[in-house]
DNA sequence: TTTTTCGTACGAAATTTTTCCTACCTTTGA
DNA sequence: TCAAAGGTAGGAAAAATTTCGTACGAAAAA
């Protein structure tokens, strides 16, 4: 199923860092998003539960969530939908802006270059 | 300002078929996306308007939209926040990511060569 | 002229998403 | 033992987004 957008704050906490309680993930959202409550993350988080966004681990009394599908999937999903919407579905047409964009470094644009290379073989 | 979901299909009406009115906005929605009552696109539309996003040309009674900023601009602006919130601003990972996908074609990989060799110049 | 069609404005309802209060249970430590 | 700390559950409210009914005016057609 498609995660709203805090939905998906919590999934970044959740692939960066493996297997989490709410308090830990609570924790990170706070140090590195925004202010929010504890409930508020652990109502969102048994919410992700139902939709089966998460798993959760209740053999502990601490309960432990994890993402329910790989990282990789669930961002290719998004990304898919992403291209989609934005550039028709055209990939190239995505890449074409990345260049075009002044914010994206010279650094990063080799980067692509060389690997984009490394596919043509 | 940030444009909702519904708020962006209707820039890009706006963007592929350039100035519109609510009526031909309306019409492309229910054509090519889903069914949506001409009053809510109408809403909708002077919401934007009010934000800034479109700006409105009253002078006739069939009133023009226009999106307030460039197409680049406001894509490249999605696309910075996309690849920042889910690569944690590397381009190159979404490229990676983007051709990992087996869903992606040699087609659009061509297109891609070809227009770096145009850069390159 | 009169009616019908097509436009905008606006308020309010419906839906989705997010937030948090409160109750209550378990564990910990004083 | 028993208070304090920390956990879950669940309901309800708040906020954001989306939808549409209705009123009313202008233009077009009859």
């Amino acid at each position: 199923m498609e995660p709203t957008k805090s939905e998906l704050e919590i999934l970044q906490v959740l692939w960066e860092h493996g297997p989490s309680t709410v308090r830990f993930v609570n924790d990170k959202l706070n140090e590195e998003k925004r202010a929010v409550q504890y409930s508020s993350t652990l109502k969102l988080m048994q919410i992700m539960a139902e939709k089966g966004i998460v798993i959760r681990d209740e053999s502990s009394m601490k309960h432990v969530y994890s993402p329910a599908e790989a990282e990789d999937k669930t961002k290719n999903a998004l990304l898919e939908k992403f291209v989609d919407s934005m550039y028709k579905g055209s990939a190239s047409n995505l890449v074409m802006q990345l260049f075009g964009n002044k914010n994206t470094s010279q650094e990063e644009l080799n980067e692509i270059k060389d690997f984009l290379k490394k596919l043509d073989k």
